[in-house]
DNA sequence: GAGAAGATCTCCT
DNA sequence: GGAGATCTTCTCA
């Protein structure tokens, strides 16, 4: 199993964000592995995105997006939950693709335990609920993305990915009219349209409005 | 040090 | 669909 090189991050954060989806999370504690398919990502993008938490410049909190591609970024929101993100693009520059579901493939029980919760959808389908079926915190900011805690490898699953498609960020207030989340069409485990997002009518990616400007 | 905001989730109606 | 929970981080005085 080979995780994705440093290189794969380095790169336009849109483009980035987009190949994530079908790619595989696998956590390691110790002897327990929990392992997912990313099917929902967004972008942030710089101190000019105005949803990025970089928007106003680097603070102790977000220090480690500008850091270097491939490693990270994990913070604590609303008092409750914990958010996962992975730096991109070159050093310095800060930016970061935020995982917001994924489909649970390894360790199922080991996350049903940690959520408690009745159905297998319920237990990923938003990017607080997957940090704590795969019990990120803190602690896992600013790791490689290459393991051994936490790997990011190619699904070695057969068959073609679904449709890629393209909405306004979630949760937002600012920025929403940018499609920088990406999703894979028709996947259980997408988090739903809700939430405040403003802008969220899908489209196919790759399409001509998902750009930086 | 105080107050406000926040990339969410869950429960209740 | 709405509101509360919960607490870290940041800004401002």
């Amino acid at each position: 199993m080979r995780p994705l090189p440093k290189t794969f991050y380095a790169r336009d954060t849109l483009t980035v964000a987009a190949e994530l989806l079908g790619c595989e999370l696998w956590v390691s504690r110790g002897r327990q592995v929990c392992a997912g398919r990313i099917v929902e990502a967004e972008a942030y993008i710089g101190e000019e995105d105005p949803a990025c938490h970089a928007h106003r410049g680097q603070t102790n909190r977000n220090r480690v997006m500008y850091g270097a591609p491939g490693i990270s970024y994990v913070y604590f929101t609303y008092g409750n939950h914990w958010m996962l993100n992975f730096v991109t693009e070159r050093e310095g520059f800060p930016a970061a693709v935020l995982i917001r579901a994924v489909e649970p493939i390894e360790g199922i029980a080991l996350m049903r335990r940690r959520r408690n919760v009745e159905h297998n959808y319920d237990l990923t389908s938003g990017p607080g609920k997957l940090t704590a079926a795969f019990e990120i915190n803190g602690a896992d900011s600013g790791l490689p993305l290459s393991g051994p805690r936490l790997t990011v490898v190619k699904s070695h699953g057969s068959g073609a990915l679904p449709r890629i498609l393209t909405s306004g960020r979630i949760g937002v207030n600012e920025g929403h009219e940018r499609l920088w989340r990406f999703y894979l069409e028709d996947n259980p485990y997408v988090s739903k349209f809700r939430n405040g997002a403003r802008s969220n009518s899908p489209r196919r990616y790759p399409a001509k409005r998902v750009s930086r400007a």
